[in-house]
DNA sequence: GTTGATTCAGTGACTTTGTCACCAAGCAAC
DNA sequence: GTTGCTTGGTGACAAAGTCACTGAATCAAC
């Protein structure tokens, strides 16, 4: 139950969509979530868990990636503020297991939707069926995508398309990132990210130092993020 | 509109929820929907369409896969009887564009549901929705199995209990499927897949011949499945 | 400061997979 | 037969992943 007008005023803010919805609807949402706190590092779900909860996130991001069990990862998406993990949705909807980890990439505020009200707001609201639905799809496009980069691109090409997708949400001019965070990020394994690196830094397109990586040469990153 | 008494029992038939629901859905459903025949090879959707109706299979199966431009592909899942592409499904209640390519596999009787009827039935039929949601949950399930596969399985592997599985719906001893059919499978390439089953045939695990594989050895075909 | 542990990055040898170019075998129509 | 198409085979190479090991930077404790 979320009862501070405060704290319920941040949940509207999070979620545009509700504001559409009538009084009666938000009221009995307040009356059925509740606010939780998760650290950096917290695991919300492993690959095979039964899901019991739909997080709705406030503030800080979750991560959901894959493992193999060779130790590399790749990740699949981000789950933002006003955002949910619709693949947990699809999972309470349908009793499945869920097929991938999640976890808290920074510190997570979240308000938590039980499975029985998650089933029954998509009966009852229409916005609610709406946000569910454009989250489903947005994510089912993600993971296509990702599919599509790890089969038909190559890796030195997606490396710099993420390098530069990265440079316009980091301040300054260098990204604080391992190359084992990279290797995570795109499904490959440390060596051959810092391979990759080496080279594009031997071309003169980057300069690297531990935990650091400088763009130095942008438009011709972002030509040969195109085309080979 | 469907009106002949045969072919509602056939819809029945091929979607058992439908018998779940009140006969004021079904006479809807049947009033609203479409009866279509699609030949083999028919292309239903391609990367980037819109999808402007919904099919549920009634006989053959569809085929959904991501083609890149290297012209390598790889088969994402397929749409049986008693199924429907619920990527569609997404795309229509979220407005996006499809994300992968959809063909007839065989030849394909379907009844087609406008986006309208999609939306209204999400809202009004409890059914209808189980239904949709089993499926978003099991084709999101495939997918990601599929991205776990190639990013984290052994080619040689995959392709064993690929045709293994084969062996369970094809009856006969031989599976009658050319090179490159199994590298559009597996989203690799026919040359590989030529390198990967001489290799097999040299190790007395199966034999091949012009479009045609025979199984030899399936104990120990089903072993290295596993592992290595 | 020095020491030691820890994290991070670099390297070489090797394997697996994909690509390219080209050729050969099987099959069908004429 | 000959011609043409489909299917499969091969070698050389490139891209990517794996393994084992080294070294360099950073940080905490002393």
């Amino acid at each position: 139950m979320i009862d501070d007008p405060w704290q319920r005023r941040r949940l509207l803010d999070a979620f545009p969509f509700l504001r559409a919805t009538p009084e009666a609807f938000r009221a009995e949402l307040f009356a059925q979530v509740a606010l939780v706190r998760l650290p950096v590092g917290q695991l919300i779900c492993h690959d095979g868990a039964h899901c019991t909860q739909l997080p709705l996130v406030l503030t800080g991001t979750g991560r959901v990636y894959k493992l193999g069990e060779n130790g590399r990862e790749i990740t699949l998406y981000r789950v933002h503020p006003g955002e949910s993990c619709v693949v947990t949705t699809s999972c309470i909807l349908s009793g499945r297991a869920f097929p991938a980890f999640a976890v808290c990439e920074s510190a997570v505020e979240a308000v938590v939707v039980r499975p029985a009200e998650v089933r029954r707001w998509m009966a009852t609201s229409e916005p609610w069926r709406e946000y569910i639905f454009g989250l489903i799809a947005s994510r089912l496009q993600e993971v296509f995508g990702v599919l599509d980069a790890v089969l038909f691109q190559r890796l030195d090409q997606r490396l710099m398309a993420y390098l530069l997708g990265l440079r316009e949400t980091v301040s300054g001019r260098g990204i604080h990132m391992t190359h084992q965070a990279l290797a995570a990020e795109l499904g490959s394994s440390r060596e051959v990210i810092s391979r990759v690196l080496k080279d594009m830094e031997s071309q003169g397109l980057l300069r690297t130092t531990r935990g650091l990586i400088e763009l130095l040469d942008i438009p011709a990153l972002e030509l040969r993020a195109r085309e080979g």
